[in-house]
DNA sequence: GTTTAGATCGACTAATCACTCTACAAAGAT
DNA sequence: ATCTTTGTAGAGTGATTAGTCGATCTAAAC
């Protein structure tokens, strides 16, 4: 067999499910019936996976961000000022974000609901490598805000309100880039 | 009778324990029962205000507004500058979202949730005030950044930020002060 | 004093939902 | 071929919940 095994696919067909109808409905708006159902599983199948609706939807959760963490990359390609890879890293964020934006929301609204003090601390750690930037680059003086934990704040805030706006107002593909590359110049002239 | 007449009290009341179930279980963990139980009123007397759950969630989010917006006045205080106005309205807003975490805590949640698309239109536009100043300030070069939607959004976003990382590390009402006042003059720098 | 309109109560209901259970199928392993 | 494990299905269940309803209370109006 050249693909995956059918379980695997079953239980990505669930994240799937969930994650259209968690950012459509709500958690609570959105029965586990319907995303067996939206997934074209049984509801007993949901329950072989997850044994919990939480579960799921923590589940859900740790997927989207080990996804993100595919794309974040903190390591020196060549050259690279600390400025450049920050820049690098921003800009493949903010284009996740755009190219994902069901991910977003979902994490978006996870963040803020009390389901976030559910995550086991080791998932909610490992995305680490943004502050371990910040750190460098304060260490190396080219970032002049401190502590790291509130940079590493105002980084992913900038973020969100950067896809929120690209979101709303719909830009040509050229406008777009140009707004995004303006951004983490903004981003920069405030932390340096 | 020197204090209001009960059917305030009782809708106060009914707000009060829903702000507080809201955030601390998040909207489908917390049931109209147990809303009503904690408010010390029926549970009928609760669908005699709001006709269903939702309603009540969007009653409450208004509720929010409006009071956020009584902290929030951008008429010049006599020789104010556009800075100066925005930077007394930016110390207020935090202090207010110090001052009332539960408030804040649920707003955030509301807004990334699908709740906010059921929210009448008049409700949600009422807190132009502040892109109004975005105009002004873009209009007296004061500010450099345009449009004033991203403006608003990095406004916003900054603000949150400061938010969480000021309840995340507890500091003394000094130190506090002090990252308050800075913050305003980083993101002023990086508008200006 | 009587009327009237709204406030309050809490038992009740109809529907829903998370989750279970049992039966069966698929596929390795030996 | 047989056994074992794992996946899948979907009907079923017990608990929960949003919302209803009619009775009672309160207080203001006349």
């Amino acid at each position: 067999m050249i693909s995956r095994s059918k379980q695997v696919d079953k239980q990505k067909d669930i994240l799937a499910a969930a994650l259209k109808l968690f950012t459509e409905y709500g958690f609570h708006g959105t029965p586990t019936s319907k995303i067996a159902q939206e997934a074209g599983v049984a509801n007993g199948t949901l329950f072989h996976y997850y044994k919990t609706k939480d579960e799921l939807i923590i589940a859900l959760y740790a997927d989207i961000k080990t996804k993100l963490s595919f794309c974040i990359d903190i390591k020196p390609n060549g050259q690279e000022s600390i400025k450049d890879i920050a820049r690098r890293n921003y800009i493949s964020a903010i284009n996740w974000s755009l190219e994902n934006p069901s991910e977003f929301r979902f994490t978006q609204q996870f963040i803020t609901s009390p389901y976030l003090a559910l995550v086991p601390p080791q998932i909610q750690e490992q995305s680490s490598a943004l502050l371990d930037l910040v750190k460098e680059g304060i260490r190396a003086k080219e970032i002049k805000v401190t502590p790291p934990e509130y940079v590493a704040e105002l980084l992913n805030s900038h973020l969100s309100a950067v896809h929120q706006y690209l979101t709303r107002a719909k830009l040509s593909q050229a406008r777009q880039k140009q707004v995004i590359a303006d951004s983490f110049e903004l981003l920069w002239k405030m932390l340096s």
